[in-house]
DNA sequence: TGTATGACGCCGC
DNA sequence: CGCGGCGCCATAC
């Protein structure tokens, strides 16, 4: 539609690079994107990743590995609910061993 | 065209 | 060490 629409794609590329059971953060997402001061704009694009289902936004938390856009889900648990599925570990909307299971694009993928 | 918001991040206190 | 406030980029109204 625009060119707009790729920054949000590729978003929704990084995020789909995601491994099973693994999480990362918008800061490093959008710091791989060249735009580390745009991890608020990774959060928006999630937000339109309602039109993008095989985009995993319940694996991308904000760098403290809290789950801040869980709130925007369902509306409910489902994101805990998705990521405790992949093995991870959740409470209290915090991820457990999140620096264990943290998943770095800029250093994964080089 | 301008203002306000936002699923974040970093600096400061 | 813990909590708060400001800043940045892009989208939406």
């Amino acid at each position: 539609m625009k060119e707009s629409d790729n920054f949000f794609e590729r978003v929704y590329g990084v995020a789909r690079l995601i491994p099973y059971g693994r999480v990362t953060s918008y800061g490093e997402i959008a710091k791989y994107l060249g735009a580390a001061r745009s991890a608020r704009m990774v959060g928006w694009a999630m937000n339109s990743s309602g039109k993008h289902e095989d985009v995993p936004a319940h694996r991308v938390v904000n760098r403290k590995g809290l789950l801040t856009g869980k709130h925007h889900f369902d509306g409910t648990n489902l994101m805990q609910q998705l990521l405790e599925s992949e093995g991870v570990v959740v409470e209290n909307n915090q991820i457990q061993n999140f620096e264990e299971i943290f998943w770095n694009p800029t250093k994964e993928l080089s």
